[in-house]
RNA sequence: GGGGCGGUGGCGGAACUGGUAGACGCCGAGGACUUAAAAUCCUCUGAGGGUGACCUCGUGUGGGUUCGAGUCCCACCCGCCCCA
């Protein structure tokens, strides 16, 4: 008795968050609360976040985007799951370059110094990670790895190097890979530069050797607008591979999903860039031919595309033949078709594709239609109006004029077949992968070129090829390491000749390719990742991160996977199971947060003015998780205001003496527990955490009721009370776990098991049945929860209010909703 | 042009498989406490009308299905994103 009556001697004051936040920081860290560790007994869960950039400092957008994720790995991990959460941080790349240029300092010192900062803006959100497996991918014990994975891709045919016409930002004098030129007008995604055309000798990896299978998302929990993303992004079509010749036996090959319309090609375009240009281009036509090419090359990358744009183009001169009828057609040079794009030459029937349409009227090109629409006539070409991109009935094509129109593709195909003149196949508008850039900050690419021998990887012993710091990093268009004095001098690991290190470097996607495998044991340095942590951990269970990643990250991460199973190196379809994305806050104004805009919210100072726990479920509350929105100033004070009644409730009523107070009550407030219990953990579940946080307002605003009835010192007030607690321990960690402390009760609050909800406490005794007559509510009666449906529509009928709509008509019809309404139908 | 997502009070947002629209919170108004203010607490708060407990309207617009539609179907308008 003496011992509880101490246990109830509770300190009161003010709820002062900057106070108690730290402390519990420093303490879980200091006893290893989320240290995840290998433990085949216990049910594993991998709950991965996407790592932040080191930019320097964490974002507002940083905690809306971790909190919540932390809340279910929080919530899980109570549920009795063995819980990882890692974190770690995207060190190489562009912005850190850019940044040290403006800053006057080195890459390696601007970034390593974000990384303490944002290390300590991480900690003050009190989030459960387990720092003993941060990684940081500029660590040359990390692109050691990185560079061994190249290596692997390498010696499986995997990564390869060719001369290509690529996306080059004249600003940042790099390449881009064409995930990162954006937009109708192609400019560069980090510093909008209209990007140009060059030809480069580049590395690429064969992520299209995997297009088919990522199309296969049969084994992934993913939002679907990400798998449609995806799926339009690899772009799969079907057709045939035909290939035209020139006049001189120049084979033209192009790719066309529409084979059945092969009769009704009138002209032929080569891209700009098309090596047939010159070959095929007429003594007459060198001139207009030449003059268009430089235009097109020089604004090849502004809209060239864009089909609001005039199509634009010049005649070669020469003709090509089409290898179905013999037909001479006109070669058209013309900058809608891409040389990236397919084969870069394309057949032209303007009777049945819009853009060959509008191309041939412009040009006075013939317009022939083979394809009969379903119903109606032949139309004829000279008038047709619009063109008619449709399936249908062949006509006017030769041998296979009248085939119908389920069998116009496939008797084409049979027929090209058969002839010799081309054959079905898949096109894909996904490319291979681009990773070359010739930029500093970046892992070296492992290569050693020999005069001798030419492409030889770097022994796995020499690895990592380190990064000098002592360079020029400055972007010259050059790539920096090509001008350091000796770090490219090296000699052949095969022969011990003279040779050359590649002096480029990898594009950091390669690095955040594979950051979940080394989260699995950071310092393990006998392979990339520890076999065993491996067998235990992977795959990642839950995955978040915006779904801006879709067509980037998330793509390179899939067929990074996919490459290493092949290779034995991993296994399983998939890395990461289940994927949820977050949206993005804007500023206070609805616009991107942004320096120049003066919009951006800056998460310490709101951590400073209101804690990390309001922050925390301010952004778990203000907004739909997948959508986002602007920063509210206001709503926040709703949260605090939350925080510091729960801070009193709970320690004013703590010190209560033992007492029981209304029976009726105290059910009353059992069953809003149980209620509550059961709705924050489906709303855990389901990442709908806007309304996890309102349910623990409801039930604040119970107890508080409940103590307003005098309930305080009963059982199930002090239950309530703790299960409270329980409850809010995922989203605002810190003030669940001081007040836990302050009841008395065993450290910690984090490691105490989620409640379960008791069914039939959480049920409803007496219910509200609606009353309506023809559908409108007309009455509301209250009845015990199990009421038949005959004593339902008896009382509904006995309602004074009804009898006034009803009067002495039989009513047409009842309808009882049991344990929702009766609607009462008296019209027809 | 194609595809995706969304449109609910003054605001952020709730609403289970079609069944009480607006939970929870913000803002606002009134009141209590205070010398006063802040904080806190209480009441009200979709619109219109009758001045409490009554009716009408109301989930982007127009149609439809249904006893009943924010929810399903068709057409359209607007916003955001992706692709051309």
């Amino acid at each position: 008795m003496a011992e509880a009556a101490e246990t109830k001697t509770v300190k009161l004051g003010p709820y002062d968050p900057v106070a108690i936040e730290p402390k519990w920081q420093a303490r879980w860290e200091r006893d290893g609360l989320y240290a995840a560790r290998v433990d085949p007994k216990r049910q594993k869960f991998y709950f991965l976040t996407m790592l932040p950039y080191t930019s320097g400092n964490l974002h507002i957008g940083h905690w809306y985007a971790m909190t919540p994720s932390d809340a279910r790995a929080r919530y899980l991990s109570r549920k009795g799951y063995n819980v990882m959460y890692p974190i770690g941080f995207d060190a190489f790349g562009l912005p850190a370059e850019n940044a040290a240029i403006d800053h006057n300092t080195h890459p390696m010192q601007w970034t390593y110094a974000n990384i303490d900062r944002m290390r300590g803006q991480l900690r003050s959100m009190g989030a459960m990670w387990d720092w003993s497996r941060e990684a940081v991918s500029s660590d040359p014990e990390y692109y050691r790895w990185t560079q061994w994975f190249f290596l692997q891709l390498f010696k499986h045919g995997l990564a390869y190097k060719k001369m290509a016409p690529v996306d080059w930002c004249p600003k940042d004098q790099t390449v881009l890979a064409r995930e990162q030129v954006i937009g109708e007008e192609r400019v560069c995604e980090r510093c909008h530069t209209p990007v140009v055309k060059k030809d480069l000798e580049q590395w690429f990896f064969r992520i299209t050797q995997y297009a088919d299978e990522m199309l296969d998302f049969s084994h992934l929990d993913w939002p679907e607008p990400v798998r449609l993303l995806q799926t339009h992004w690899i772009g799969r079509s079907e057709g045939a591979n035909v290939t035209f010749h020139t006049e001189a036996e120049d084979e033209i090959p192009i790719f066309t999903t529409r084979p059945d319309t092969l009769w009704g090609a009138t002209f032929m375009v080569l891209a700009p860039e098309h090596p047939l240009v010159e070959v095929l281009t007429a003594a007459e036509q060198q001139h207009a031919v030449r003059k268009y090419v430089e235009k097109a090359t020089r604004q090849t990358d502004i809209q060239r595309e864009a089909v609001d744009k005039e199509k634009t183009g010049v005649f070669t001169g020469g003709d090509a033949i089409n290898p179905v009828n013999g037909e001479r057609i006109p070669v058209w040079v013309a900058d809608y078709v891409l040389m990236t794009y397919g084969t870069g030459a394309i057949m032209g029937v303007p009777a049945h594709d819009g853009r060959d349409f509008e191309f041939a009227r412009k040009h006075g090109i013939e317009v022939r239609p083979v394809i009969r629409p379903p119903e109606g006539a032949a139309p004829d070409g000279a008038t047709l109006r619009v063109p008619l991109v449709i399936y249908g009935e062949m006509i006017n094509s030769g041998p296979l004029s009248g085939t119908p129109q389920e069998r116009a593709i496939p008797a084409t195909i049979e027929y090209l077949e058969e002839h010799k003149l081309g054959e079905r196949a898949v096109g894909y508008r996904l490319r291979d992968w681009l990773i070359s850039r010739q930029r500093y900050w970046g892992a070296p690419i492992p290569i050693i070129y020999c005069p001798v021998h030419g492409q030889v990887p770097v022994p796995d012993g020499q690895l990592p090829v380190r990064l000098p710091e002592d360079v020029e990093w400055l972007p010259t268009g050059q790539s920096p390491l090509k001008l350091h004095p000796t770090w490219k001098q090296t000699t052949c690991p095969i022969g011990g000749e003279p040779a050359e290190r590649d002096t480029d470097t990898m594009d950091t996607f390669m690095c955040s390719s594979w950051y979940h495998l080394r989260y699995l044991s950071p310092d393990y340095s006998q392979a990339a990742f520890d076999p065993e942590q491996y067998d235990y951990w992977m795959p990642v269970d839950t995955y978040t991160g915006g779904a801006e990643h879709a067509t980037m990250h998330l793509i390179y991460t899939r067929f990074f996977h996919k490459a290493l199973r092949d290779m034995g190196i991993v296994r399983g379809p998939e890395p990461m199971l289940q994927l949820r994305n977050q949206g993005h806050i804007l500023g206070p104004d609805g616009f991107r947060m942004s320096k120049s805009r003066g919009n951006v919210i800056d998460p310490d100072e709101q951590v400073r003015e209101y804690g990390a726990d309001s922050v925390r479920a301010f952004l778990m509350f203000g907004y739909r998780w997948p959508e986002g929105g602007p920063w509210n100033t206001d709503n926040i004070h709703g949260v605090v205001r939350w925080l510091n009644r729960v801070w009193s409730l709970v320690l004013e009523t703590g010190a209560a003496e033992a007492a029981d107070g209304d029976p009726v009550a105290r059910r009353d407030l059992t069953r809003k527990v149980h209620q509550a219990i059961r709705a924050v953990s489906n709303d855990l579940e389901n990442f709908e955490f806007n309304t996890v946080v309102s349910e623990l307002m409801q039930l604040t605003n119970a107890i508080t009721e409940a103590n307003q009835q005098g309930l305080a010192g009963s059982t199930e007030f002090n239950s309530a009370i703790e299960t409270l607690l329980l409850l809010m321990a995922p989203a605002t960690p810190h003030i669940a776990e001081e007040l836990w402390e302050r009841l008395g009760k065993p450290y910690s609050i984090h490691t105490q098991p989620w409640p379960e909800h008791d069914p039939d406490l959480a049920k409803e005794e007496l219910i509200t049945l609606v009353i309506q007559v023809d559908g409108k509510v007309r009455d509301r009666i209250t009845v015990p929860a199990g009421i038949s449906e005959v004593e339902a529509r008896t009382q509904a009928l006995a309602s004074a209010v009804v009898q006034r709509f009803v009067g002495d008509k039989p009513p047409r019809d009842v309808i009882v909703v049991p344990g929702r309404l009766v609607n009462i139908v008296l019209e027809s």
